[in-house]
DNA sequence: GGCTGTGAAACATTTCACAGCA
DNA sequence: TGCTGTGAAATGTTTCACAGCC
Protein backbone atom coordinates (compact mmCIF):
# COMPACT_ATOMS: atom_id res chain seq x y z
CA UNK A 1 0.00 0.00 0.00
CA UNK A 2 1.72 3.01 -1.15
CA UNK A 3 -0.03 5.46 0.40
CA UNK A 4 1.24 6.66 3.64
CA UNK A 5 -1.03 9.31 5.44
CA UNK A 6 0.51 12.43 4.31
CA UNK A 7 0.22 15.89 6.83
CA UNK A 8 -3.24 17.02 7.61
CA UNK A 9 -4.98 18.54 5.31
CA UNK A 10 -4.58 22.16 8.16
CA UNK A 11 -1.31 21.48 8.07
CA UNK A 12 -0.94 20.75 4.20
CA UNK A 13 -3.02 24.50 3.79
CA UNK A 14 -0.58 26.30 6.28
CA UNK A 15 2.45 25.20 3.68
CA UNK A 16 1.89 27.88 0.91
CA UNK A 17 2.19 30.92 4.30
CA UNK A 18 5.10 28.51 5.77
CA UNK A 19 7.09 28.95 2.24
CA UNK A 20 6.16 32.85 1.22
CA UNK A 21 7.59 33.39 4.58
CA UNK A 22 10.59 31.68 4.62
CA UNK A 23 10.97 33.77 1.02
CA UNK A 24 11.05 36.79 2.88
CA UNK A 25 13.99 35.42 5.00
CA UNK A 26 16.15 34.14 2.01
CA UNK A 27 18.73 36.99 3.90
CA UNK A 28 18.43 34.58 7.54
CA UNK A 29 20.36 31.48 8.29
CA UNK A 30 17.65 29.89 10.96
CA UNK A 31 13.91 30.88 12.00
CA UNK A 32 12.66 29.93 15.23
CA UNK A 33 9.11 28.42 15.52
CA UNK A 34 7.74 31.97 17.43
CA UNK A 35 9.30 33.95 14.19
CA UNK A 36 8.03 31.71 11.44
CA UNK A 37 4.73 31.38 13.17
CA UNK A 38 4.77 35.53 13.41
CA UNK A 39 5.32 35.92 9.85
CA UNK A 40 2.68 32.98 8.88
CA UNK A 41 0.26 34.24 11.02
CA UNK A 42 -0.22 30.99 13.54
CA UNK A 43 1.40 30.23 16.48
CA UNK A 44 4.89 28.54 17.63
CA UNK A 45 2.81 25.38 18.84
CA UNK A 46 1.83 24.92 16.15
CA UNK A 47 4.31 25.42 13.87
CA UNK A 48 6.51 22.78 15.61
CA UNK A 49 3.71 20.65 15.14
CA UNK A 50 3.59 21.08 11.30
CA UNK A 51 7.15 20.57 11.38
CA UNK A 52 7.49 17.76 13.18
CA UNK A 53 4.91 15.94 11.10
CA UNK A 54 6.41 17.26 7.82
CA UNK A 55 9.25 14.94 9.27
CA UNK A 56 11.86 18.26 8.86
CA UNK A 57 13.57 18.69 12.55
CA UNK A 58 14.83 21.75 13.71
CA UNK A 59 18.19 22.82 15.87
CA UNK A 60 17.10 23.05 19.73
CA UNK A 61 18.33 26.66 20.84
CA UNK A 62 18.40 27.81 17.76
CA UNK A 63 15.47 27.26 14.98
CA UNK A 64 14.54 25.81 11.47
CA UNK A 65 17.22 26.20 8.91
CA UNK A 66 15.89 28.62 6.53
CA UNK A 67 16.72 27.00 3.01
CA UNK A 68 16.54 23.53 4.02
CA UNK A 69 13.05 24.25 4.94
CA UNK A 70 11.95 26.04 2.06
CA UNK A 71 13.20 23.53 0.12
CA UNK A 72 11.66 21.13 1.79
CA UNK A 73 8.47 22.69 1.39
CA UNK A 74 8.29 23.72 -2.20
CA UNK A 75 8.91 19.70 -2.73
CA UNK A 76 6.41 18.96 -0.50
CA UNK A 77 4.44 21.27 -2.47
CA UNK A 78 5.23 19.44 -5.54
CA UNK A 79 7.23 22.91 -7.04
CA UNK A 80 10.20 21.71 -7.81
CA UNK A 81 9.82 22.24 -11.88
CA UNK A 82 7.51 25.35 -13.47
CA UNK A 83 3.86 24.05 -12.90
CA UNK A 84 1.92 24.50 -16.17
CA UNK A 85 -1.43 26.30 -15.78
CA UNK A 86 -4.08 26.69 -18.15
CA UNK A 87 -6.91 29.41 -18.37
CA UNK A 88 -11.00 28.22 -19.74
CA UNK A 89 -12.70 31.50 -20.33
CA UNK A 90 -10.94 34.38 -21.82
CA UNK A 91 -13.59 36.88 -20.16
CA UNK A 92 -12.92 39.57 -17.49
CA UNK A 93 -12.13 36.83 -15.14
CA UNK A 94 -9.80 34.82 -17.41
CA UNK A 95 -7.67 38.13 -18.25
CA UNK A 96 -7.50 39.13 -14.99
CA UNK A 97 -5.86 35.78 -13.75
CA UNK A 98 -3.92 35.60 -17.44
CA UNK A 99 -2.59 39.24 -16.21
CA UNK A 100 -1.42 38.08 -12.85
CA UNK A 101 1.90 38.71 -12.37
CA UNK A 102 2.03 36.80 -9.01
CA UNK A 103 1.96 33.09 -10.82
CA UNK A 104 5.02 33.43 -12.39
CA UNK A 105 6.77 34.59 -9.34
CA UNK A 106 5.54 31.39 -7.51
CA UNK A 107 6.46 28.78 -10.25
CA UNK A 108 3.30 28.78 -11.86
CA UNK A 109 2.99 28.88 -16.15
CA UNK A 110 -0.15 30.07 -17.77
CA UNK A 111 0.45 27.72 -21.02
CA UNK A 112 -3.05 28.30 -22.35
CA UNK A 113 -5.98 30.05 -22.28
CA UNK A 114 -9.24 28.80 -23.78
CA UNK A 115 -12.14 30.06 -25.23
CA UNK A 116 -15.29 29.36 -27.27
CA UNK A 117 -16.32 32.53 -28.48
CA UNK A 118 -14.59 32.77 -32.00
CA UNK A 119 -14.04 36.94 -31.89
CA UNK A 120 -11.67 36.12 -29.16
CA UNK A 121 -10.06 33.19 -30.38
CA UNK A 122 -6.57 34.46 -31.89
CA UNK A 123 -6.41 37.33 -29.34
CA UNK A 124 -2.91 37.36 -27.40
CA UNK A 125 -3.47 37.84 -23.43
CA UNK A 126 -0.64 38.42 -21.27
CA UNK A 127 1.51 36.40 -23.76
CA UNK A 128 -0.42 33.88 -24.34
CA UNK A 129 -2.83 33.43 -27.19
CA UNK A 130 -6.56 32.54 -26.89
CA UNK A 131 -7.20 28.89 -28.89
CA UNK A 132 -10.44 26.74 -29.02
CA UNK A 133 -11.08 23.81 -25.75
CA UNK A 134 -10.53 21.21 -28.82
CA UNK A 135 -7.12 21.53 -28.87
CA UNK A 136 -7.02 21.15 -24.86
CA UNK A 137 -5.43 17.59 -25.16
CA UNK A 138 -2.33 18.62 -26.83
CA UNK A 139 -0.92 20.46 -24.24
CA UNK A 140 0.35 18.69 -21.11
CA UNK A 141 -1.30 20.42 -18.20
CA UNK A 142 -0.91 20.19 -14.42
CA UNK A 143 -3.87 22.35 -13.39
CA UNK A 144 -7.09 23.87 -15.45
CA UNK A 145 -8.87 27.11 -13.79
CA UNK A 146 -12.10 27.58 -14.84
CA UNK A 147 -13.49 31.10 -15.14
CA UNK A 148 -16.09 30.76 -17.34
CA UNK A 149 -20.22 31.37 -16.97
CA UNK A 150 -21.85 28.42 -14.08
CA UNK A 151 -23.70 26.43 -17.17
CA UNK A 152 -21.12 24.97 -18.90
CA UNK A 153 -18.37 24.91 -15.93
CA UNK A 154 -19.35 21.19 -15.21
CA UNK A 155 -18.59 20.05 -19.05
CA UNK A 156 -15.34 22.27 -19.49
CA UNK A 157 -14.53 20.32 -15.66
CA UNK A 158 -15.11 17.25 -17.73
CA UNK A 159 -12.56 17.72 -20.45
CA UNK A 160 -10.06 19.21 -18.24
CA UNK A 161 -10.38 15.81 -16.73
CA UNK A 162 -10.64 13.67 -19.71
CA UNK A 163 -7.22 15.66 -20.82
CA UNK A 164 -5.65 14.47 -17.65
CA UNK A 165 -5.67 17.37 -15.75
CA UNK A 166 -5.37 16.38 -12.13
CA UNK A 167 -6.52 19.36 -10.56
CA UNK A 168 -9.04 22.23 -10.80
CA UNK A 169 -9.44 25.65 -9.58
CA UNK A 170 -13.01 26.68 -10.02
CA UNK A 171 -14.35 30.16 -10.13
CA UNK A 172 -17.75 29.64 -11.98
CA UNK A 173 -20.76 29.50 -9.38
CA UNK A 174 -21.26 25.91 -10.14
CA UNK A 175 -20.27 22.86 -7.83
CA UNK A 176 -18.41 20.84 -9.95
CA UNK A 177 -18.56 16.54 -9.79
CA UNK A 178 -15.82 14.65 -11.03
CA UNK A 179 -14.65 10.83 -10.09
CA UNK A 180 -12.05 10.69 -7.56
CA UNK A 181 -8.47 10.86 -9.23
CA UNK A 182 -9.64 14.90 -9.88
CA UNK A 183 -8.70 17.34 -6.97
CA UNK A 184 -11.26 20.24 -6.96
CA UNK A 185 -11.31 23.51 -5.35
CA UNK A 186 -14.16 26.07 -5.58
CA UNK A 187 -13.81 29.40 -5.03
CA UNK A 188 -17.08 31.29 -5.08
CA UNK A 189 -17.67 34.93 -4.81
CA UNK A 190 -20.94 34.98 -3.51
CA UNK A 191 -19.96 32.41 -0.92
CA UNK A 192 -17.41 34.66 0.15
CA UNK A 193 -19.26 37.41 0.91
CA UNK A 194 -22.12 35.81 2.57
CA UNK A 195 -19.87 34.51 4.80
CA UNK A 196 -18.30 37.88 5.15
CA UNK A 197 -21.83 39.20 5.74
CA UNK A 198 -22.56 37.02 8.77
CA UNK A 199 -19.52 37.49 10.56
CA UNK A 200 -19.72 41.30 9.79
CA UNK A 201 -22.97 41.29 11.85
CA UNK A 202 -22.24 38.54 14.45
CA UNK A 203 -18.91 37.60 15.06
CA UNK B 1 -23.31 39.36 28.11
CA UNK B 2 -25.22 39.75 24.52
CA UNK B 3 -23.03 37.43 23.16
CA UNK B 4 -24.86 34.13 22.57
CA UNK B 5 -22.58 30.88 21.30
CA UNK B 6 -23.68 31.40 17.39
CA UNK B 7 -23.47 28.34 15.27
CA UNK B 8 -19.71 26.60 14.87
CA UNK B 9 -17.99 28.08 12.16
CA UNK B 10 -18.21 24.72 9.83
CA UNK B 11 -21.87 25.15 9.97
CA UNK B 12 -21.37 29.08 8.61
CA UNK B 13 -19.14 28.08 5.65
CA UNK B 14 -22.47 25.46 4.58
CA UNK B 15 -24.86 28.05 4.91
CA UNK B 16 -24.30 29.34 1.36
CA UNK B 17 -25.10 26.13 -0.10
CA UNK B 18 -28.29 25.25 1.59
CA UNK B 19 -29.07 29.06 0.45
CA UNK B 20 -28.46 27.78 -2.84
CA UNK B 21 -30.02 24.15 -2.84
CA UNK B 22 -32.94 26.48 -1.52
CA UNK B 23 -32.99 28.65 -4.27
CA UNK B 24 -32.93 25.82 -6.95
CA UNK B 25 -36.07 24.16 -5.38
CA UNK B 26 -38.50 27.03 -4.58
CA UNK B 27 -41.03 24.51 -6.71
CA UNK B 28 -41.17 22.12 -4.02
CA UNK B 29 -43.33 22.65 -0.81
CA UNK B 30 -40.33 20.48 1.85
CA UNK B 31 -37.21 18.99 1.32
CA UNK B 32 -35.79 16.02 3.27
CA UNK B 33 -31.67 16.06 4.87
CA UNK B 34 -30.99 13.38 2.20
CA UNK B 35 -31.97 15.63 -0.53
CA UNK B 36 -30.58 18.88 1.04
CA UNK B 37 -27.73 17.19 1.42
CA UNK B 38 -26.93 15.51 -2.20
CA UNK B 39 -27.70 19.56 -3.60
CA UNK B 40 -25.17 20.97 -0.96
CA UNK B 41 -22.80 18.58 -1.54
CA UNK B 42 -22.50 17.20 2.54
CA UNK B 43 -24.47 14.20 4.10
CA UNK B 44 -27.53 13.84 6.12
CA UNK B 45 -25.99 13.77 8.89
CA UNK B 46 -24.46 17.11 9.04
CA UNK B 47 -27.78 18.83 7.71
CA UNK B 48 -29.72 17.30 10.52
CA UNK B 49 -27.10 18.58 12.90
CA UNK B 50 -26.63 21.71 11.28
CA UNK B 51 -30.32 22.88 11.39
CA UNK B 52 -30.56 21.25 14.90
CA UNK B 53 -28.08 24.36 15.54
CA UNK B 54 -29.64 26.87 13.44
CA UNK B 55 -32.84 26.03 15.70
CA UNK B 56 -34.86 25.30 12.22
CA UNK B 57 -37.23 22.11 12.88
CA UNK B 58 -38.06 19.71 10.33
CA UNK B 59 -40.85 17.45 10.30
CA UNK B 60 -40.36 13.72 10.86
CA UNK B 61 -41.50 11.49 8.20
CA UNK B 62 -41.76 14.75 5.92
CA UNK B 63 -38.29 16.62 5.96
CA UNK B 64 -38.23 20.75 6.25
CA UNK B 65 -39.88 23.30 4.91
CA UNK B 66 -38.20 25.23 1.97
CA UNK B 67 -39.16 28.67 1.87
CA UNK B 68 -39.10 28.69 5.65
CA UNK B 69 -35.46 27.78 5.72
CA UNK B 70 -34.54 29.65 2.73
CA UNK B 71 -35.53 32.79 4.67
CA UNK B 72 -34.58 31.36 8.21
CA UNK B 73 -31.04 31.02 6.27
CA UNK B 74 -31.00 34.71 4.62
CA UNK B 75 -31.71 36.14 7.57
CA UNK B 76 -28.94 34.71 9.14
CA UNK B 77 -26.46 35.95 6.74
CA UNK B 78 -27.73 38.53 7.33
CA UNK B 79 -29.17 39.05 3.32
CA UNK B 80 -32.44 40.70 4.74
CA UNK B 81 -31.91 43.70 2.84
CA UNK B 82 -29.14 44.82 0.03
CA UNK B 83 -26.14 44.04 0.60
CA UNK B 84 -23.77 47.33 -0.11
CA UNK B 85 -20.70 46.29 -1.10
CA UNK B 86 -17.09 48.51 -2.34
CA UNK B 87 -14.52 47.58 -4.89
CA UNK B 88 -11.17 49.17 -4.71
CA UNK B 89 -8.96 48.40 -7.48
CA UNK B 90 -10.36 48.98 -11.34
CA UNK B 91 -8.04 46.73 -12.60
CA UNK B 92 -8.58 43.58 -14.59
CA UNK B 93 -9.72 41.91 -10.99
CA UNK B 94 -11.42 45.12 -10.14
CA UNK B 95 -13.46 44.98 -13.54
CA UNK B 96 -14.01 41.36 -13.77
CA UNK B 97 -15.78 41.40 -9.94
CA UNK B 98 -17.94 44.65 -10.88
CA UNK B 99 -18.82 43.09 -14.16
CA UNK B 100 -19.69 39.73 -12.49
CA UNK B 101 -23.60 39.29 -12.33
CA UNK B 102 -23.67 36.63 -9.77
CA UNK B 103 -23.45 39.56 -7.19
CA UNK B 104 -26.83 41.03 -8.02
CA UNK B 105 -28.74 38.05 -8.23
CA UNK B 106 -27.46 37.35 -4.51
CA UNK B 107 -28.33 40.47 -2.58
CA UNK B 108 -25.33 41.96 -3.38
CA UNK B 109 -24.76 45.36 -4.70
CA UNK B 110 -21.89 47.06 -6.21
CA UNK B 111 -22.19 50.53 -4.90
CA UNK B 112 -18.81 52.48 -5.26
CA UNK B 113 -15.40 51.43 -7.58
CA UNK B 114 -12.06 53.18 -6.16
CA UNK B 115 -8.82 53.48 -7.79
CA UNK B 116 -5.82 56.43 -7.24
CA UNK B 117 -4.74 56.30 -10.60
CA UNK B 118 -6.08 59.53 -12.28
CA UNK B 119 -6.84 58.05 -15.89
CA UNK B 120 -9.14 55.69 -14.50
CA UNK B 121 -11.10 58.19 -12.45
CA UNK B 122 -14.54 59.20 -14.51
CA UNK B 123 -14.42 55.63 -16.32
CA UNK B 124 -17.65 54.25 -15.77
CA UNK B 125 -17.56 50.21 -15.30
CA UNK B 126 -20.39 47.97 -15.14
CA UNK B 127 -23.11 51.15 -14.53
CA UNK B 128 -20.70 52.52 -11.23
CA UNK B 129 -18.16 55.23 -11.89
CA UNK B 130 -14.49 54.92 -10.76
CA UNK B 131 -13.62 57.18 -7.84
CA UNK B 132 -10.80 58.44 -5.76
CA UNK B 133 -10.74 56.62 -2.43
CA UNK B 134 -11.01 60.22 -0.77
CA UNK B 135 -14.72 59.85 -1.12
CA UNK B 136 -14.63 56.58 1.15
CA UNK B 137 -16.15 57.61 4.17
CA UNK B 138 -19.39 59.25 2.22
CA UNK B 139 -20.59 55.73 1.06
CA UNK B 140 -22.62 53.67 3.60
CA UNK B 141 -20.62 50.32 2.98
CA UNK B 142 -21.04 47.52 4.13
CA UNK B 143 -18.40 45.21 2.36
CA UNK B 144 -15.01 46.57 0.99
CA UNK B 145 -13.42 44.35 -1.61
CA UNK B 146 -9.37 44.84 -1.87
CA UNK B 147 -8.30 44.23 -5.94
CA UNK B 148 -4.95 46.03 -6.03
CA UNK B 149 -1.39 45.07 -5.79
CA UNK B 150 -0.17 43.74 -2.62
CA UNK B 151 1.61 46.97 -1.87
CA UNK B 152 -1.04 48.79 -0.61
CA UNK B 153 -3.53 46.63 0.29
CA UNK B 154 -2.68 47.02 4.31
CA UNK B 155 -2.99 50.64 4.01
CA UNK B 156 -6.70 50.44 2.01
CA UNK B 157 -7.77 47.82 4.62
CA UNK B 158 -6.87 50.19 7.51
CA UNK B 159 -8.53 52.78 5.40
CA UNK B 160 -11.62 50.74 5.03
CA UNK B 161 -11.32 50.19 8.49
CA UNK B 162 -12.10 53.48 9.34
CA UNK B 163 -14.78 54.24 7.32
CA UNK B 164 -16.85 51.60 9.53
CA UNK B 165 -16.98 48.67 7.22
CA UNK B 166 -17.02 45.58 8.83
CA UNK B 167 -16.16 43.22 6.43
CA UNK B 168 -13.02 43.17 3.75
CA UNK B 169 -12.66 40.72 1.18
CA UNK B 170 -9.17 40.59 0.21
CA UNK B 171 -7.46 38.95 -2.95
CA UNK B 172 -4.20 40.81 -2.96
CA UNK B 173 -1.12 38.73 -2.08
CA UNK B 174 -0.50 40.14 1.27
CA UNK B 175 -2.09 39.58 4.60
CA UNK B 176 -3.82 41.96 6.22
CA UNK B 177 -3.79 42.78 9.77
CA UNK B 178 -6.46 44.80 11.99
CA UNK B 179 -7.59 44.96 14.65
CA UNK B 180 -10.61 43.24 16.14
CA UNK B 181 -14.28 43.94 14.98
CA UNK B 182 -13.44 43.65 11.09
CA UNK B 183 -13.89 40.26 9.66
CA UNK B 184 -11.21 39.75 6.77
CA UNK B 185 -11.63 36.79 4.58
CA UNK B 186 -8.09 36.29 2.32
CA UNK B 187 -8.37 34.80 -1.26
CA UNK B 188 -4.77 34.04 -2.67
CA UNK B 189 -4.66 32.84 -5.82
CA UNK B 190 -1.37 31.55 -5.87
CA UNK B 191 -1.91 29.66 -2.24
CA UNK B 192 -5.24 27.66 -3.71
CA UNK B 193 -2.75 27.06 -6.33
CA UNK B 194 -0.11 25.24 -4.11
CA UNK B 195 -2.29 23.37 -2.28
CA UNK B 196 -3.84 21.89 -5.88
CA UNK B 197 -0.66 21.35 -6.81
CA UNK B 198 0.36 19.43 -3.49
CA UNK B 199 -3.03 17.34 -3.88
CA UNK B 200 -2.68 16.76 -7.62
CA UNK B 201 0.07 14.43 -6.90
CA UNK B 202 -0.59 12.94 -3.23
CA UNK B 203 -4.30 12.36 -2.02
C1' DG C 1 19.44 29.60 28.29
C1' DG C 2 16.80 29.12 24.46
C1' DC C 3 14.30 26.58 21.56
C1' DT C 4 12.62 22.08 19.70
C1' DG C 5 9.74 17.80 19.95
C1' DT C 6 5.86 15.67 21.75
C1' DG C 7 2.75 13.43 25.23
C1' DA C 8 -1.66 14.59 27.11
C1' DA C 9 -5.65 17.61 27.53
C1' DA C 10 -8.90 20.50 25.39
C1' DC C 11 -11.64 21.69 21.75
C1' DA C 12 -14.08 21.28 17.24
C1' DT C 13 -16.29 18.60 13.87
C1' DT C 14 -18.09 14.46 11.83
C1' DT C 15 -20.11 10.05 11.93
C1' DC C 16 -22.92 6.40 13.87
C1' DA C 17 -27.02 4.65 15.36
C1' DC C 18 -31.37 4.72 17.09
C1' DA C 19 -35.33 6.49 19.87
C1' DG C 20 -39.36 9.08 18.90
C1' DC C 21 -42.77 11.58 16.39
C1' DA C 22 -45.87 12.75 12.19
C1' DT D 1 -43.25 3.82 7.63
C1' DG D 2 -40.12 7.58 6.85
C1' DC D 3 -37.97 10.96 8.50
C1' DT D 4 -36.03 14.12 12.23
C1' DG D 5 -33.32 15.09 16.51
C1' DT D 6 -29.59 13.93 19.28
C1' DG D 7 -26.71 11.21 22.63
C1' DA D 8 -22.35 8.95 22.24
C1' DA D 9 -18.24 7.51 19.76
C1' DA D 10 -14.82 8.60 16.49
C1' DT D 11 -11.94 11.60 14.26
C1' DG D 12 -9.32 15.82 13.40
C1' DT D 13 -7.05 19.91 15.13
C1' DT D 14 -5.21 23.08 18.50
C1' DT D 15 -3.32 24.21 22.83
C1' DC D 16 -0.67 23.36 27.01
C1' DA D 17 3.30 22.31 29.30
C1' DC D 18 7.57 20.48 29.92
C1' DA D 19 11.46 17.13 29.23
C1' DG D 20 15.46 17.05 26.44
C1' DC D 21 19.05 18.68 23.54
C1' DC D 22 22.33 22.24 21.49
Amino acid sequence: MPETNGPPRATVRRLPRYLRALESAIDRTSISSEELAAAADTNAAVVRRDMSVLGFPGVRGVGYDVDGLRHHIRNELGLTADVRVAIVGAGNLGRALANYGGFGRRGFRVVALYDNDAAKIGEVVAGVPVRSLDGLSDDALDIGIIATPGGVAQEVAERLAAADVRSILNFAPTRIRLGAGVEVRQVDLSTELQILSYYGRHG
